[in-house]
RNA sequence: GCGUAGGUGGCAGAGCGGUCAAUUGCAUCAGACUGUAAAUCUGACGCCCUAUGGGCUACGGGGGUUCAAAUCCCUCCCUACGCACCA
């Protein structure tokens, strides 16, 4: 590979998708420079926080992760510092108790199925890739919280004699033997033990050099205080947690070079920085990237608004999302969520601009070249016949879900049990609109007491398809 | 701790004893028009039923007054604002 090409790469790597690039020294940016000339022996770090409540990963956060699968390729490791200990107490049902072995396997569980989905993007090997949970740091002993009446056994040794007794779980004795259990883990050095422990004195020490007005820059605080809405400490203090992260994981990792996020993250990246530099450590670069808007094109891609598109979802179902995109977002979602060369997407807003292309034919290419990056040339290509066929000529999905029913069976209670409609009401409701039709012969079902005495292919609405089969 | 104003459907926000399953806006869903785009128009929008009717559950939690409560009273929880306190 030639060096020009490098260093057109690099440039790319430094601003497609990037808002902000915080690097007052340069010095990441050097060592970036150095690795790709292959100058540079250590362990480039870049550190990305994730929520461990939400496996479901879509677009917005493929567009994070596919710049982290820039880094990687250059050689750098990627850190997952997973949130666990951070969503606790962020939960606003306030009912998730520290319950170490128990959330400690839902942890990973949540964890398998994420890697499961993001390493269609990242590399996972041991050098590229490593996770970790803040947990580990800002678990207390007393903390954990175990069923009344557990028992914990330790043996002592007692004039040449081991003996082993059981402690009550609860007890300070029991919890520590519990947290040496389950918290105390391999670190990335290899011994066993507990990383580093954020106590209550060194937190207050943190605090001690983080001013209020400091906390308050924040957009979102000062909206929040501006519109009289509450504001809690905590909510205040996780900023500087999030920093605290980056610190620890300078100490765990040698060190921690990068952080990265959305832009809504740029604040408490910030803040790791201070928190890095208070304690001499080398201060991250940060880099926040743009947020990717959701399907109404107009709020960020997030689970609640359900307005995502998951990496996970099937092949009809992301083109067909893609394609009801609003025309606004076309050049951006080429931008970050495609391999598409920068010039390219320049002449493709130009001819947007002096509508010289229909946006539908742009949009079925994006939409292709999105499928095709998740689920191959192959569903790409099928998932395009597919949309042609039934949305532009009206026709019947391919390899459409079948129920089997016996004969007879009322439609409303299918759609129900398959939850194609939430309530019986809905479906009334649905029919009594002319929503519900024969997908074949576009009849509509006009009776809410419809019942299937033969095979069909059901539409509900635009998009809802639903193949019965009856049973004999 | 004291005082004042509040807590209503996914959100915003009316209602302040019966006609309230709750005006309105946003969001959502459906129909028309389309490119499964946008815009626009129309309608729906708690749940269940043997359904131009009946029932159930809902206006922060619990209790009470009343034939009847989102609406009145008591109590608890939570929020904002002011006062007091302030290592």
């Amino acid at each position: 590979m030639s060096s020009d090409i490098k260093n057109s790469e690099i440039d790319e790597l430094f601003s497609r998708g990037v808002e902000e690039f915080i690097d007052p020294e340069g010095k990441f940016k050097e060592k970036i420079l150095r690795k790709a000339k292959g100058e540079y022996e250590e362990d480039i770090i870049i550190k990305f926080g994730v929520d461990p409540t939400r496996p479901d990963i879509h677009l917005g956060h493929a567009v994070i992760f596919r710049k982290l699968r820039k880094f990687q390729d250059l050689g750098c490791k990627v850190v997952f510092l997973v949130g666990d200990y951070t969503a606790q107490i962020g939960d606003p049902t306030g009912r998730s108790k520290i319950r170490p072995e128990i959330e400690q396997k839902e942890v990973e569980a949540n964890m398998k199925t994420y890697l499961d989905q993001v390493g269609k993007i990242l590399l996972t090997d041991k050098n590229s890739f490593s996770w970790i949970r803040n947990s580990d740091w800002f678990t207390a002993i007393t903390d954990i919280e175990l069923p009344k009446g557990d028992k914990v056994k330790m043996s002592i040794e007692k004039e040449g004699k081991k003996t082993d007794i059981d402690f009550d779980a609860n007890s300070f004795v029991g919890k520590a033997v519990v947290f040496e259990k389950t918290r105390m883990q391999p670190t990335i050095t290899g011994f066993r033990g507990a990383i580093s422990v954020i106590t209550l004195k060194s937190l207050l020490w943190t605090l001690k050099h983080i001013t209020h007005s400091r906390l308050i820059e924040r957009d979102m605080f000062q909206e929040r205080i501006k519109s009289g809405k509450e504001l809690f400490m905590h909510e205040m203090l996780y900023p500087v947690l999030q920093g605290i992260d980056s610190f620890v994981l300078s100490e765990i990792y040698g060190n921690c070079d990068l952080e990265i996020g959305g832009t809504d993250q740029t604040f408490n990246m910030l803040i790791g920085r201070d928190i890095m530099k208070l304690n001499k450590k080398e201060q991250q670069a940060v880099m926040s990237l743009k947020l990717l808007e959701g399907t109404d094109g107009k709020e960020k891609m997030s689970k609640s608004l359900d307005n995502y598109i998951a990496i996970t979802d099937a092949p009809n179902d992301m083109y067909g999302k893609i394609m009801s995109l609003p025309d606004t977002s076309i050049v951006n979602y080429f931008n970050l969520c495609t391999y598409a060369p920068q010039e390219e997407i320049k002449k493709i807003e130009n001819d947007l601009k002096k509508d010289k292309t229909n946006p539908k034919d742009i949009k079925m290419r994006l939409a292709r070249e999105i499928v095709v990056i998740y689920h191959g040339e192959d569903k790409a290509e099928q998932a395009e016949r597919n949309f042609i066929g039934t949305f532009q000529k009206g026709g019947i999905p391919e390899g459409l879900e079948e129920i089997a029913v016996p004969k007879g069976t009322n439609l409303g209670k299918i759609l129900l049990d398959n939850k194609v409609v939430k309530s019986n009401a809905e479906w009334r409701r649905l029919v009594s609109e002319g929503a519900v039709s024969n997908a074949e012969t576009g009849d509509k079902i006009g009776s809410f007491d419809f019942s299937v005495d033969g095979n069909m292919p059901i539409k509900v609405g635009k998009r809802r398809f639903l193949k019965i089969v009856v049973e004999e």
